[in-house]
DNA sequence: TTAAATTTATACGATTTTAGTAAAGTATTA
DNA sequence: TAATACTTTACTAAAATCGTATAAATTTAA
């Protein structure tokens, strides 16, 4: 089946990509990697930057559908908020500094394009959780939403602050406090903690 | 002062082989990396092998006096295999799947032969260590002294074991856990543990 | 078994990246 | 002032990588 030799190829790429970043896995890497010949690959992708475009954009899809889905469910405001964080973390864990440093000030302009677009995206569906949460009345409505949103933000570079992790013996629990933290500092106490 | 480039330089290097490999690695990324110019990273090395070499051979140099100080030290013979394998894990942890692929199989015979020469001492060290343990009766004798290094290089690669690494929230409790069944397969039971 | 389709291996020229050097200029220090 | 250390820019040669063509090998399906 030709969609195995493809989803093989996704995988590896995938792999590599936030191993070492964009820039320094070559097409002859994911080949090798995958026990593909080159052939293939360009059967299935233009080049490089065409599949680490589609790894991406799929992933952040992914991600999106899973966070419409948790803000749709039926669990508390502070569950949603949580595994917002959460993956949030995980995410941005799971990415080496070379694939962000790859995607952000990307030398290679499609790819850069697709990210802005998922950054759009994530960031108008958080916005919007934001405001019905305070209208809700579960975030102080004192607070600017633009604060949340850095707040948020800032979290998920802090996984990657060293000294910060030589705190503590595993990122869960760092995530747990920062999780405790970002509560405390935003939730009205409309609902028990 | 010159030594503050070159240190710097040196400092990089060692950052980017660990996480990238040697091959994934440019004179440039680490010139830029270390906000430095070729010419100078030229004046202090001949060349990327170079520096590997000698970011290595230093790297394994400090493990061995490290490890002659610790069997000539003044503590009790567990302690001091603790401390042999605690800190090959420790090594092994800190060094990329990259590296130690660029180091055995290298296609660079220069660090190819620093790196199995290093080896050698290693072996011999530790040997001697493992002979003189069933000399003074720590060690049970009728144990292979091959065995037991297989055993050591063992661990030192289940470290990187992922299905293995799921089981446990951090890779101190599996280092415990290893030390604990390694000892209770070895050790004599001549002292108490 | 045969035919068709898919994948691989190899080779290759074109392109890009990297290596390493040269020359000229700046900043610091003795 | 002279010397030292470093940078910037520019450059060529070498090496790596890209992307494709081809024929052989393998797999799939009829």
């Amino acid at each position: 089946m030709s969609n195995l030799k493809k989803e093989q190829i996704l995988r590896t790429g995938q792999d590599l990509f936030r191993r070492f970043g964009i820039r320094r896995v070559t097409v002859g890497d994911i080949c090798q990697e995958a026990g593909v010949s080159k052939m293939t690959f360009y059967k299935h992708f233009s080049n490089k930057v065409d599949l680490a475009v589609r790894i991406f954009g799929q992933l952040y899809d992914d991600y999106y559908v899973y966070f419409e889905h948790l803000f749709s469910s039926d669990i508390s405001f502070e569950e949603k908020l949580s595994g917002l964080i959460k993956t949030k973390l995980d995410a941005a864990e799971n990415m080496s500094l070379e694939v962000v440093h790859d995607l952000y000030r990307s030398e290679f302009p499609a790819l850069k394009d697709v990210f802005e677009q998922q950054q759009k995206r994530f960031l108008t569906m958080t916005l919007n959780f934001i405001r019905q949460g305070k209208k809700e009345g579960y975030i102080r409505k004192n607070l600017s939403n633009e604060f949340i949103l850095l707040q948020i933000n800032q979290m998920a570079e802090m996984i990657r602050n060293d000294d910060l992790l030589a705190l503590y013996d595993n990122t869960q629990t760092l995530t747990r406090d920062m999780l405790d933290y970002f509560f405390y500092g935003i939730l009205s106490g409309k609902k028990k903690r």
